[in-house]
DNA sequence: TTGTAAGCGTTATCAT
DNA sequence: ATGATAACGCTTACAA
């Protein structure tokens, strides 16, 4: 059996209210007291157990990060942000993966993880507003990414739409007309897809330019074969009109498909220029280096952590909404 | 409040020790009172403490898993593998970067995070033999990588040296002789860089070739930028000799080191080849895509949080090592 | 400044 | 098959 409170209080010749105040670092406990009890502490090995105080507390100290899987890129490095952000708050992070399963990722809201952390960082990609009914409104809750529910529950959102407007323009001032875009997701409305091909349309009629339905890649997941294979498509089925541009809703997309086009002799970016969404940290490594919208994950991770934070601690008042800023890291696959 | 059992207890009409034989699928309770009780747990939404729980079972059904850092691939692709191989067993994770820091990774051996998870796996850099006396031996805890500890404690090891000196061998089998090898860590000795150069060696010396020190290339972490700089100073210095290939002793430096040679003008494979290490998702879908030893990381996975389970439940016997088998996955870097 | 004692919500022992 | 009741190890009023 470990050691206990008891076992150091017994040592140390007090009671276990004063190991606890010591332990805790209450500030009303004499100094020679303290050191006998940091000798009992250190001579036992002792250990404060996690579950006893948590009951009493009535928390945990853990939060849960739902997403999709680590390994994609822009996920494991946002989980690596959230970890960090967390412990700097004394928190420690369980991650659940949902695989992007819609079944996982109502499972994450409900499950029984639940009750061993105080709150949840969720980055859900399959649900929707019409999941919010479902939403148990008693465990701190933060969503991360797009705004797929109401104001009743915090956000850390993206400005997506501003974003994609933002690199859609981006190529537009190069000169580039036909822009493709990669990584549609049809019939969507709320998510990271529908939201970004949303700013792209929004740019192109800025412009006043014809939206070009032979210009969308559709797939399914956001990978690289994802991405590679959407441009191969659309190359092969309008040889007319090559895009002048590729626009990869994330930058796995628009690595892939930067691949695709150089494997088919399309220079890049002499020929075809391509931004991608994220700024991963493999875009400052792919060849050519690429071009991408860029958030600070820090902050994103920052955002998150304190919103629940709040929550689970009480002083949240009415839920918020915090937008990371972004801007477009320029680099060699438009010629930057 | 959050509902209890006594509350589900009175609103069924039984003790709680009948709700808690329910909750816990404890088999000698008549169908009627499980449905009974069953309907009070919905209606009031009853959920288990977990903190109660894990305090009476002297368990908390979480383990940690500690790890450089998820930007790094390869451990986001271990890390989803360790979660879901845990999950399967009804456990969870909590992560913990050590950011490769030698007192990071010290404090993940002793820190208070021991206290709330059952036991710990663990991916060390910096650590080596001389610190297995710090090593507490009570907390349940599997190494992973290479066997750094003695036989003392669980370890699951990828046999880097035999899977080093089948890479080397590989790449002398396709007629190579100029041998880079990229990622060596000068003065290391027991580290995955230095057991990888010990085969790459073995496999030279098994052809009957001289070691040439020209051919190491030295950096420090093991990312894409340390891959491209290593090959270029490797290629500044030494311009009468150029490499005819390269044993990248992980894919992100193999992937730099492809970058680095395709930017010189340089043809992968025809005038130079390159195999990698670990085989990351990202090796399949480089330009061109890479060569890599596999290893599967679901067996893995499934080998340390098995080892771990057997100890933290008391049914290990003594210490065991597993050792993960590799294969050689050929792609077009070295002409597959 | 320190001690006493009452829980926190479960599970386990022992009855019945 | 179910119920009383005593822990599990800690924090926190309340006392002293």
């Amino acid at each position: 059996m470990a050691t206990t409170m008891q076992d150091v209080a017994r040592l140390a010749g007090v009671s276990v209210k004063t190991v606890s105040n010591v332990v805790n670092d209450y500030p009303y406990v004499r100094r020679e007291t303290r050191e006998r009890v940091m000798a009992a502490i250190n001579e036992l090995g002792y250990q404060i157990n996690a579950s006893a105080r948590n009951l009493r507390r009535g928390r945990t100290g853990m939060i849960g990060l739902a997403l999709p899987m680590l390994s994609l890129p822009y996920f494991a490095e946002l989980a690596e942000s959230v970890i960090a952000a967390a412990e700097e708050r004394g928190l420690v992070v369980v991650i659940e993966q949902t695989g992007a399963d819609r079944a996982r990722e109502l499972d994450a809201l409900h499950g029984s993880r639940r009750t061993m952390t105080d709150g949840l960082i969720y980055s859900p990609l399959a649900l929707g507003p019409e999941d919010e009914e479902r939403l148990p409104d008693s465990p701190p809750l933060v969503l991360l990414g797009e705004r797929i529910f109401s104001d009743r529950v915090d956000h850390v959102t993206m400005r997506n739409v501003e974003a994609a407007r933002a690199a859609t323009a981006y190529l537009l001032g190069l000169g580039r007309r036909r822009i493709a875009v990669v990584g549609v997701h049809p019939g969507e409305r709320v998510g990271s897809a529908a939201l970004r091909v949303q700013g792209y349309e929004q740019a192109l009629q800025d412009a006043g330019l014809p939206l070009d339905r032979a210009l969308y890649g559709e797939v399914g997941p956001w990978g690289r074969a994802a991405g590679a294979q959407a441009i191969g498509r659309l190359l092969d089925s309008s040889p007319d009109g090559l895009p002048d541009a590729v626009f990869g809703l994330n930058d796995t997309l628009a690595i892939g498909a930067m691949h695709e086009l150089q494997v088919r002799g399309i220079r890049v970016p002499e020929d075809v220029v391509v931004i991608g969404f994220d700024d991963i940290e493999e875009a400052q490594y792919s060849r050519p280096t690429l071009t991408s919208v860029h958030f600070d994950r820090d902050e994103i991770a920052q955002g998150a952590v304190e919103l629940l934070e709040a929550r689970v601690t009480g002083r949240a008042r009415a839920p918020r909404r915090v937008e990371a800023a972004f801007r477009i890291a320029e680099r060699s696959s438009t010629g930057g």
